[in-house]
DNA sequence: TCTAAAATGCCACTGAGTGCCAGTTTTGGC
DNA sequence: GCCAAAACTGGCACTCAGTGGCATTTTAGA
């Protein structure tokens, strides 16, 4: 890795550090920039520079989760039914989400105790039905209804995860996410009460 | 009405009007607190003693309509299927939306040209798909199954119902909104597949 | 009419986020 | 190794959202 690419991955790291140990010590809303600039040794104008604000320090992962969820979309496109797809992807994720559970856990409880983080956290599952919208559509062929079709699903796809994640942390992790995340699908795939 | 509450829904109505007025003409970050404040002869601390924030002036109707949505979902408590009141509720609230179809979409282009106003407008979709998840419970019964199944159909419940008002928005509103909702609706209760 | 409560205005303050520019560090060609 | 261009950084001044405190005005009710 070259000189410069380097300095800046470890700056970051810094931020990301330096802002987790105050926001999990002092709350999100009580721990100040300045703070967490100083700490990484960096100047104010600097941080700007690496993230947009103050919330997508709690998100470090985004970008590469997403990533990582685009290929899997992508590469789970063989069979006619899409939620099969999405069975293959949520097993990986509920294997990666509980194997590092207490981080997880830790990072959700800041999130759900500040509405600016929960707001962020909405624009990435916005990001993710996007994406499974476009899958579909892909699947469904031509045509506003299939359209329709597969955007109706991104967002009853959206909305399950988002339930079952919710379930999940509120159970402190405990139950079996993989098996959650099935039976959401079955929801999704046949109906609520058929 | 009393002197005093008349006062203030009218202080409440010039701050509105006057937020619109420079949102639709200038756009929201544009538009500064002191500038509404100045239109609508009010000082700036006064302000915050009728709205939490700016982004909160973009959504008059937030409490009303919620509270319309709660009576609503209560008195729809007959049919065993719960996807029958929403059936009904769909319909009424299509009705009003399409009623008033040039505010509500211009409304709409403002929240969606600004992510700090799609960040409210999930808060009002979390307390929607909250209390359907506490009317779906009732139904379900007991049990940590039923419990899960409710919170599940909820959450695909606001996302069928947000991903149908996006495409009617996208449309311009020109779209039967009561049949989109039905069909959202039918997609939910038998699944998107089978 | 008089008093307690409610509503308002004003001021000073913190903290997020931005624009600008000058100084430093890294890179790549020689 | 040297040098110029490009990338990165720091510091400063600024705007604006949001808050706390307190003095002043307005309303409600006896």
């Amino acid at each position: 890795m070259p000189l410069r690419e380097a300095k800046k991955a470890a700056v970051r790291q810094a931020l990301v550090a330096a802002a987790n140990r105050r926001f999990h010590r002092h709350g999100f809303e009580q721990t100040t920039i300045d703070e967490i600039c100083a700490d990484a040794g960096v100047s104010r104008r600097t941080f700007f520079r690496y993230f947009e604000n103050k919330e997508a320090l709690a998100f470090p992962h985004r970008t590469e989760r997403f990533e990582r969820f685009l290929a899997l979309l992508d590469g789970a496109g063989h069979s006619p039914n899409p939620v099969d797809g999405l069975r293959a992807i949520c097993q990986t994720f509920a294997h990666e989400y509980s194997a590092n559970r207490e981080a997880i856990l830790a990072q959700q409880r800041l999130v759900d105790s500040v509405p600016a983080l929960a707001a962020r956290e909405h624009e990435i599952d916005c990001d993710w039905e996007t994406a499974m919208a476009a899958t579909f559509r892909r699947r469904f062929g031509r045509g506003a209804a299939a359209e329709r079709r597969a955007r109706l699903m991104a967002g009853a796809a959206i909305g399950v995860i988002r339930a079952t994640m919710r379930y999940w942390y509120e159970k402190d992790g405990k139950p079996d996410l993989a098996r959650l995340g099935q039976e959401a699908l079955d929801g999704l795939e046949h109906g609520f009460l058929s």
